[in-house]
DNA sequence: TTGACAGATATACAGTGTATGTTTAACACC
DNA sequence: GGTGTTAAACATACACTGTATATCTGTCAA
């Protein structure tokens, strides 16, 4: 076994893996280390501790994100970047767990603000509107994707996940989610809610604001 | 000490006050235990495991959540709830990381997607007019008060924190950043984005949609 | 060849959730 | 009132966590 062989890098990787293959609470010092055949002590001498492993691992997943080019539309920019956002967020189940905690993602993040501040300032926001620009959409991002991964059922299977609960679901108790499940399992309608409809919503409220008077 | 005093819900009782005043990080058996004056392993004789302690905790929050009424218009409704459970979410600061775990939140959930679904069919959604809405809705709440949540700064203080953070903010890696915490530190806007801005460009979406041509 | 020292290791500690087995207090019934 | 029955509290134990501290060791410069 060679000296000198870990780096933090590496440490990443393997901790990417783990995470990616069976979450972050499946994470554990001693854990990577074995993967790595090292001992659980070992790590730290790369890295401060695991809140640093985990910060590491959320800058690998926001520079995953692909950043609004300078000459861009802004429109299109910010409709790609919130695309690629719920891609890397669903590919990477365990971020968004981490997000919302305290821990920091060093400053991927502020590459990833600078860009899309710069594309929306390009496209006539004002500094003010680009903040809110931003925050709107990222929040639809962001909550629909933990919606997205938190809904239980494969998006293949609404039809028979429906079917399937729909005698679980008193309809005295719940009328109308009764109907909406028999409605699925009909198939009248897939049960599927779509990211685009409330990004749609979103850049179109921006646009028309940007555009006319304003708020 | 009394035999039989202890319960399910005198748990959860001190289950919230703890998380609520140290965070959930801070929640274990055994401190939980100890706070009513009992053993760790007493609490089992009525809660089935901690997974259970939180998912009945996450309960409560929900229920907390102001349900939309049957006769009222929708978009009024939707308004309340939408503040409501930001408020909500954010006197219960741990509640938003539970909610993204897979952790369950037992009924309470349900009737609230039930009052939720039953005001929108009355005011003339379809079953899946009335998903989409709802998700939208939900997903901006979520998402704009995960990211509350994790600003660090309050609120209150944008504007002495900008100017403190500025110099740290590299003018050649970061100019707009740079020049956005410039525009705060200086007052000419408080760097704090509205709830209500993104929520209001939703519902307005909404109005448009269902009275209008449709996707 | 010999220090020096970075980095791997061993050990230890205080904490976690909970499985298992035992004790005890409260109630129903004779 | 005495006596089982039983639910609830308890004690112990286990496998695990992150990491502080101290020790050992392989590699490189002198």
């Amino acid at each position: 076994m060679k000296r000198r062989s870990l780096t933090a890098d590496k440490i990443i990787d393997a901790a990417m893996e783990v995470a990616d293959a069976e979450g972050v609470e499946a994470l554990s010092m001693r854990k990577l280390a074995s993967l790595l055949n090292v001992t659980a002590m070992s790590l730290y001498n790369h890295v401060g501790s695991k809140d640093e492993v985990l910060e590491l691992m959320l800058g690998r997943v926001v520079t995953q994100i692909a950043r609004p080019e300078a000459g861009g539309y802004w429109e299109t920019m910010m409709r790609r970047r919130a695309h690629s956002m719920r891609e890397v967020l669903l590919s990477h189940r365990w971020a968004s767990t981490l997000l919302i905690s305290r821990i920091s993602m060093g400053d991927a993040i502020l590459r990833d603000i600078e860009a899309t501040l710069g594309c929306l300032v390009a496209g006539g926001f004002t500094y003010r509107q680009a903040d809110w620009a931003r925050n709107a959409i990222d929040s639809h991002v962001y909550g629909y994707t933990f919606q997205e991964l938190n809904t239980p059922v494969d998006p293949d299977e609404y039809r028979s996940a429906a079917a399937t609960y729909l005698p679980m679901i008193s309809q005295a108790e719940y009328p109308h989610i009764h109907e909406a499940s028999l409605e699925i399992a009909k198939g009248e309608y897939d049960g599927r809610t779509d990211f685009s409809f409330g990004l749609e919503l979103i850049l179109k409220g921006l646009r028309n604001w940007v555009a006319g008077t304003a708020p």
